[in-house]
RNA sequence: GGGCCCGUAGCUCAAUUGGAUAGAGCAACAGCCUUCUAAGCUGUAGGUUACGCGUUCGAUUCGCGUCGGGCCUACCA
């Protein structure tokens, strides 16, 4: 539709001596009373050739000529915007074009099979996952359905280091707690892991093998065992939430292949890595940098910059032509630096995008609740899944966009489960599945032959309306990573179905009123399925 | 001190990326079940979009400033 009215647009900018460079843009207005696509064309336009924006819009109008077997109607309003008045006719063949696209209505090739990445998560396994660590997961999640369904060929990777500091502290945290369990005293000191699934660990090691661990050292089977316990919970947990990763990439392969140590040499041949104070630094201030940042330690260990550019490096050389990297609002500062090195080794740090999520603040009996893995005084996603379940979840931090401080009320959530948005959409769908048994109950056929054209209430049309924009949203969702906006429109689907469930009755006496209704039926779940799918939730058939 | 994000109804958040009359959900109040799922629908109330200037046909959106909150500002990740 927006190709006909652009050609047909242009034809008449052209005739009116209107230079070219003026494109028109289309916009869904935001009220029914504007009409189904507007144009600011003439606004536009009148600004360039210095005319009355409203006379321009006349003249165009006069010198269209439209399908009327598709536009209604175009007439101008406000300043100067053109509204285009679409068919109920036209509507009512979108329906179609839904129930015979299926499972597959909504999808798109945009994305021509570009080999393409999304990192996320990348939590070190240090401990179970946070409520802050689910806001990323989830959203990198969805971000790799949405280009799923666009057409892009996406790999789900996530990134970890088990070596370093903090692993060896919770090898000594574990060893810590497996000598006490022996009734030693000790003193546990304060920057070291204090929650109970240290605690867990060690019992889990005495029970194994008794007081045979004395000995060893913190790295040794203290820390392996933690890790692994860690990893599997993590991704259990992840799995409970719909979100299964293709890849696990363990930074220390990046030492191993000699990665990082090329990196450091790349970077002094090209003489944008130096030595001072014994420390190896990186001339980040020749890409726009505030100061040089430091790469290797003068105790000889790099620091996170250098392993994250051979990281991206290696990205590339796998083939990735486009990276998506999910961070969370920590991490702000970290990645510029990444992106200037990956320049200056001559790749195209355009094709990296760097979503940013702002923090989950957990509010609990009216206060918050300050989050750190190491003082284990935060509430883990699992605990969260368990309260709310799956589904709540991920729509829960989906709802929203990502740039705004999430506050997350533990109390509301588990007093009002039953009254989560989340149900309001998939009760419509279960609702829709129940009046289709019904009516295949009653001996209708639900895939018979139906006239469209008796569709022409008020709710029935606005309710086609929305539906037939589907596609347009998983598109735009997906260009700008916001799946908020998906989100936004599935709740708008669902209300405006409720609407025409409470005004009209599906299944009735007219045959084939009611077959046409169940046309519409079918069309809106299945737009309420498609989406449910790239949100992550399950689309029941029963409530 | 500097950088990034944010400030919209009592609360949690939207607003088609600069569009026309700023919208939902909770909470409050008043209605709707002898007919397909009331986890629903209808209505009432709630706003100087933190504040001030500017840019233009037009600003919640862009720019500058002020105030307030979060995150970063390591030879931690």
């Amino acid at each position: 539709m927006k190709q006909y009215l652009k050609a047909q647009l242009l034809g008449t900018l052209k005739s009116l001596g209107v230079p070219e460079n003026i494109v028109p843009s289309f916009e869904k207005p935001r009220i029914a009373a504007h009409g189904d696509l507007t144009t600011n064309v003439a606004m536009v336009a009148a600004k360039q050739i210095r005319t009355n924006p409203r006379q321009l819009a006349q003249k165009i109008l006069e010198g269209l000529k439209l399908d009327g077997t598709l536009i209604d109607k175009a007439e101008i309003a406000g300043p100067g915007f053109i509204n285009f008045h679409f068919t109920d006719k036209y509507y009512q063949a979108q329906l179609e074009v839904i129930i015979r696209g299926g499972k597959q209505f909504g999808k798109a090739d945009i994305g021509k099979r570009l080999k393409t990445q999304v990192e996320f998560v990348s939590a070190n396994p240090t401990g179970p996952l946070t409520v802050g660590h689910g806001r990323g997961a989830v959203y990198g999640d969805t971000i790799a359905r949405l280009l799923e369904w666009t057409g892009y060929d996406v790999t789900r990777e996530y990134y970890f280091n088990n070596a370093g500091r903090q692993m060896r502290i919770l090898g000594d945290s574990v060893r810590l707690r497996y000598l006490e369990l022996l009734g030693e005293k000790i003193e546990f000191p304060e920057d070291y892991y204090q929650g109970e699934y240290i605690k867990d660990i060690a019992q889990y090691l005495k029970d194994q093998h008794g007081n045979g661990l004395q000995n060893e050292p913190a790295e040794g089977i203290f820390k392996r065992q933690a890790e692994q316990e860690i990893f599997d919970d993590i991704k259990n947990t992840l799995e409970r939430i719909g979100v299964k990763h293709d890849v696990f990439f363990n930074e220390n392969t990046l030492y191993e292949t000699g990665q990082v140590k090329e990196v450091i040499e790349e970077l002094r041949k090209k003489d944008l890595a130096y030595d001072q104070d014994g420390a190896v630094w990186f001339k980040a201030t020749a890409f726009g940098g505030e100061k040089d940042k430091v790469i290797v330690k003068a105790t000889g260990e790099p620091t996170y910059r250098l392993p994250d550019i051979a990281y991206h490096i290696d990205k590339f050389k796998r083939g990735f032509d486009f990276i998506i990297d999910v961070l969370g609002a920590d991490h702000v500062a970290t990645y510029p630096d990444v992106l200037a090195g990956l320049q200056a080794l001559g790749y195209d740090s355009s094709k990296v995008k760097v979503p940013i999520h702002q923090f989950v603040t957990i509010i609990q009996e009216g206060e918050v609740v300050k989050m750190s893995t190491r003082k284990a005084n935060f509430i883990t996603l699992d605990e969260l899944i368990d309260e709310a379940g799956s589904d709540v979840v991920r729509y829960f931090f989906l709802m929203r966009g990502i740039g705004s401080h999430l506050n997350f009320d533990l109390k509301l959530a588990k007093e009002q489960s039953e009254e989560n948005p989340v149900y309001y959409l998939q009760y419509a769908h279960a609702r829709i599945a129940s009046i289709i048994r019904l009516a295949e109950s009653k001996g209708v056929d639900v895939n018979k032959s139906y006239d469209l054209s008796l569709l022409n209430q008020t709710e029935e049309i606005s309710l086609m309306k929305l539906l037939s924009q589907f596609p347009d949203m998983v598109e735009s969702c997906a260009v700008t990573y916001e799946p908020h906006r998906l989100a936004e429109y599935l709740h708008d689907i669902a209300g405006s179905y409720h609407k025409f469930y409470h005004e009209h009755r599906v299944v009735g006496e007219d045959l084939n009123l009611t077959a046409a209704r169940i046309a519409l039926c079918l069309a809106t779940k299945t737009v309420l399925a498609n989406g449910f799918a790239i949100l992550g939730i399950n689309a029941p058939e029963k409530m």
